[in-house]
RNA sequence: GCCCAGGUGGCGGAAUUGGUAGACGCGCUGGAUUCAAAAUCCAGUUCCGCGAGGAGUGCGGGUUCGAUUCCCGCCCUGGGUACCA
């Protein structure tokens, strides 16, 4: 009997849809574990094979953890809003719901050919009102709170408006950026309009005029993340700064323990230093310079207050608020152009000449502190307005960028570095002696640092400070595909719809494009307005600014329904609560996150602030979203090329001559390089009279290359051709057994027959020649029990490392081990069939019934632990060959010689611990030459 | 520049509390079966050498009886980040 798969795939996948094989309860009398995979992006050209790479591994790992007998969630859902289909809406103006919906369905076909065993009862859709009206409401609950850093969390804004009440704002402990001081008098004075604007400054979410990154060609915002070198990482647009009145989060105020929290994290090294990175926390010192005239006083910021008696200058951003005042009538002329030009410059611009030194002296000095020198005043526009204070002392000879503009407008260099020589450049080492420095001569750097700081704060002028590079995150964007703001305005002032009037559902529009006035795309909707009477969205014409007011017009970005949807998926129809807090309470976090690594600063750091805030506000018990993540690598396309000369022929791979044109040519007609030279001359009419110039043994032979995933490359390998030839199971394993998990890898079917002999050599085990299903009741032989235990550990072993590429030569190895031993034994083959279940589900759930097995019980009732006790025999003893392998650890003194050591390892005996967690068994090890042997 | 990860046959990749390098699969070579093909099975396959033998895990050193594994210095590839004071 011929293994089929495509009945048994189709029987299975059924039988698991009827039963809601996969759905689970919160159950508190088994431990609960939750894998998650980062939801998909339906985009309409379909899955390819890169994306069910991170599922495949997630669906092993779960179906294993159900076997070890935890409770396992293990959903899936869509993040639908996003750009494409809106752009997809311009063009052709469809709604960009029609088309989400459709790519969902495609999505989902796709998905469930390949036997995964999501619990679909708990899907999401971020586009969906029942799940933006949650989106929505943390908004509105980010909005009614500020940061208190006296009890280190999220806080009521009604407790700090009782505060202004009572005290003012001047011993308010919080995070802001509120510039003015005010009295509780001053405060109760305030109108309704002047006292928003105060609490703007400490809300978690407030609006603010911010230069943003404005991309014209998208007609949106982008973050700054989503900006590389001064392109938009989608598309490679143009992004130019723009002021503009958007909502921002202020993710800063948990810089510290978005820090802190990623050292609880089994999280890879790489990610969690791109967020430190990411969030740059420095240490360092703010030092006051009072310019000569005593008129003023400028603040820097600097990480080296050690450095302090070498500074000769100091460097100003060119839009620092004490420019224009400190400019002298002689400079003032030329301080306006170099202001001027700065200005002028996009980031791009900047960025293209980082080694183009440029500033302008202003006329007037500042006086050092400590030895009352004057030194210059400059502006330059390497010093940036938005980190530290706008201003840097300047010290060439510790820092390069300040040797390097020291040298070049010819500025003294002072050296402070004993037996250092900076002739060449700067001395950046923060190790070796100060000297020259007054009070820090002598000092090591460590100690002139701390010194310096003590000096600098006993006199006043300044104090330990630590800054972070991390920026609040602007959370509007001028689309129409996104969640709609709970919040209208009343007279100007911003506010919030309240929660039992949530969702504001997306409104209608003729159009998806800004508006001719250059508003977002929401201005096109008729019906956009506020009753505040009726609590309901009216038509704009009855807005009278008394009772129906206008509603806000941005949308959110696409990471605010997929900040927090990990969460969702616990309680994924709850219609009075984002989450019950029993159901938070069970699942907490999630234990298992698979994803690419291309989210490392974007949504795993949002997620993150989100999760902390829900957490400080007591909703949900856990503070971090995802305990262990693993990035997937990404699958590279192997393209194919064809090479045309200059007599408009195509060229075999081996006969080129140079000078020829490589043309992609589609992968479906390319099998193991050789072309199907009928189906190319089919492809377009333009190749219909092709002409080859063909290898000796009369075949094309292309060329190839290994690039990212694309149509215009004809390189997309789609899993539905694949699944159709060899079924999903061999395209499971297959995916896994490519290489690490963690890899990038380029994507070839050339080894995926292999994959295919091994799932028919597994079929074969329970059939005879004639094809009779034939199993032997009797004892395993001990051959046999030693390859099925030897599997059974070393798979186990490698599904606990996520190795699930030597996991797949482990089955191989045993399968094949096990049919030059001819087993038809009934006890091994059921506990193989339980082995290989999380890879091979379908001929494993269809083998388990020929076994004579109740049908679809391998998942997994019976059988609530998978360990070593249920799966090896407590009586079995080891055969010891030869041949085998024992690993055990030589204890001899690193002195022995080489024939101490041989001599050793042929005559010790010892003791082995052959499973962990049981007692230790003697082996006798045999004489020869055995180091590393495993049972 | 800085941070992180990695470099092993023709290919994807195994093997690290230091212990027979190249598991497993692909590809290739030869053979069996077949009218033939597919499929299947058997043998071989790191390189050099007819051979005995020698070389070999990016390069150069070091520690060790023994190094792909540990240490020092380089080179290269991939990812991240960038005038952050």
């Amino acid at each position: 009997m011929e293994y089929s798969f495509r009945t048994i795939e189709d029987k299975w996948q059924n039988f698991w849809a009827k039963n809601a094989t996969f759905k689970v309860e919160e159950q508190s009398s088994k431990p609960k574990y939750y894998v998650l995979d980062m939801f998909p992006y339906p985009s309409g050209a379909g899955l390819h094979v890169g994306h069910p790479l991170g599922y495949i591994a997630s669906d092993i790992y779960a179906r294993y953890k159900r076997l070890q007998g935890f409770n396992v969630l293990h959903p899936m859902g869509y993040d639908s809003f996003g750009l494409p289909a809106e752009q997809y809406a311009i063009q052709t103006g469809q709604h960009p719901e029609t088309t989400t919906k459709e790519n969902i369905a495609r999505y989902r076909q796709q998905l469930d050919k390949m036997g995964f065993s999501f619990d679909w009862s708990k899907e999401v859709r971020t586009s969906d009102p029942n799940y933006y009206k949650w989106t929505q409401w943390i908004f509105s609950e980010l909005f009614d709170c500020y940061y208190d850093t006296t009890s280190d969390k999220a806080e009521r804004i009604s407790k700090l408006i009782s505060t202004f009440e009572k005290d003012g704002n001047a011993f308010v402990k919080a995070v802001n950026d509120c510039e003015i001081i005010f009295s509780a008098t001053e405060w109760n004075a305030m109108s309704a309009t002047e006292k928003e604007g105060i609490l703007q400054h400490y809300r978690l979410t407030y609006l603010a005029d911010s230069w943003v990154n404005w991309c014209p060609a998208l007609g949106t915002v982008l973050a700054n993340d989503e900006v590389i070198n001064g392109l938009s990482e989608r598309g490679g647009h143009p992004v130019e700064q723009k002021k503009m009145r958007q909502w921002s989060m202020r993710i800063k105020a948990y810089g510290e323990r978005l820090l802190n929290d990623l050292n609880t994290l089994d999280w890879s090294e790489s990610i969690k230093e791109q967020q430190r990175n990411w969030i740059g926390k420095s240490k360092g010192c703010s030092v006051q310079f009072e310019t000569d005239d005593k008129q003023h006083s400028i603040e820097v910021f600097t990480t080296r207050p050690d450095t302090i008696f070498g500074v000769s200058f100091l460097v100003l951003a060119p839009e620092h608020p004490l420019v224009k005042t400190l400019t002298t009538d002689e400079y003032s002329q030329k301080v306006d152009e170099y202001i001027q030009t700065s200005s002028l410059k996009t980031e791009r611009d900047r960025q293209a000449n980082v080694k183009n030194i440029t500033g302008q002296f202003i006329g007037s000095y500042a006086i050092h502190p400590f030895t009352g020198e004057k030194v210059e005043l400059w502006i330059g526009d390497y010093v940036l307005a938005s980190y530290g204070t706008g201003a840097v002392m300047a010290v060439p000879c510790g820092d390069q960028r300040d040797w390097d503009f020291a040298t070049h407008f010819k500025i003294d260099i002072k050296n402070i570095f004993e037996n250092v020589d900076i002739s060449e450049g700067a001395y950046t080492a923060k190790e070796g002696t100060i000297t020259d420095s007054d009070f820090l001569t002598s000092l090591s750097v460590a100690d002139a640092m701390t010194k310096a700081i003590e000096a600098i704060e006993t006199k006043g002028i300044g104090q330990g400070k630590t800054n972070y590079r991390l920026r609040d995150a602007v959370f509007s964007r001028q689309r129409y595909w996104g969640e709609p703001f709970p919040v209208y305005y009343k007279n100007g002032i911003p506010t919030i719809i309240e929660a039992q009037h949530l969702p504001i559902i997306l409104p209608e529009v003729e159009k998806y494009l800004p508006t001719e006035d250059g508003q977002p795309p929401l201005g096109n909707a008729t019906d956009w307005a506020w009753d505040t009477v009726n609590n309901k969205v009216v038509s704009n014409t009855k807005m009278d600014n008394i009772t129906v007011f206008p509603l806000e017009l941005n949308t959110m970005p696409g990471w605010a329904g997929s900040s927090w949807y990990f969460l969702r998926y616990m309680d994924a129809n709850n219609e009075n609560a984002f989450v019950a807090k029993e159901k938070a309470n069970y699942w907490e976090n999630v234990d298992l996150y698979i994803g690419g690594s291309e989210h490392a600063t974007g949504h795993l750091l949002y997620s993150r602030f989100w999760t902390k805030f829900l957490f400080d506000l007591g909703y949900i018990g856990v503070k971090e979203p995802f305990k262990k993540l693993i990035n997937q690598g990404m699958i590279l396309g192997r393209s194919s090329l064809v090479y045309r000369n200059a007599e408009n022929k195509y060229v075999s791979k081996s006969k080129l001559e140079g000078g020829e044109t490589p043309i992609h040519v589609d992968i479906n007609f390319v099998h193991n390089d050789i072309l199907d030279t009928t189906a190319f001359k089919n492809w377009r009419e333009e190749y219909k009279n092709a002409e080859f110039i063909l290898e000796d043994n009369s075949t094309y032979i292309c060329g190839h290359e290994v690039e990212k995933m694309s149509k215009s490359k004809y390189n997309v390998q789609t899993p539905d051709e694949l699944v159709e030839k060899f079924g999903a199971d061999t395209l499971r394993m297959y995916e896994m057994f490519l290489g690490p998990l963690e890899q990038s890898k380029p994507w070839d079917t050339k080894g995926i027959n292999g994959v295919h002999n091994f799932l028919r050599k597994y079929w074969r085990l329970f059939f005879d020649a004639e094809g009779n299903l034939n199993l032997s009741d009797g004892e395993p032989t001990k051959d046999a029990l030693k390859t099925l235990h030897k599997a059974i550990h070393k798979i186990q072993d490698d599904l606990n490392k996520f190795s699930f590429n030597t996991g797949v030569s482990n089955f191989m190895i045993c399968v094949n081990e096990l049919t030059d031993q001819k087993c038809n034994n009934r006890q091994i083959l059921e506990k193989l069939t339980i082995l290989l279940s999380p890879y091979a589900p379908h001929i494993t759930e269809e083998t388990w019934t020929l076994l004579g097995h109740e049908a679809g019980s391998v998942n997994y009732a019976k059988f609530p632990k998978f360990n070593p006790e249920f799966l090896v025999s407590d009586n079995f003893e080891y055969p010891i060959s030869f041949n085998g392998k024992v690993r055990f650890k030589l204890e001899m003194p690193n002195s022995a010689s080489k024939e101490e050591v041989e001599k050793a390892v042929m005559t010790n005996e010892k003791t082995i611990h052959y499973l962990e967690g049981k007692e230790p068994k003697k082996v006798i090890v045999v004489p020869g030459r055995i180091v590393n042997i495993v049972l």
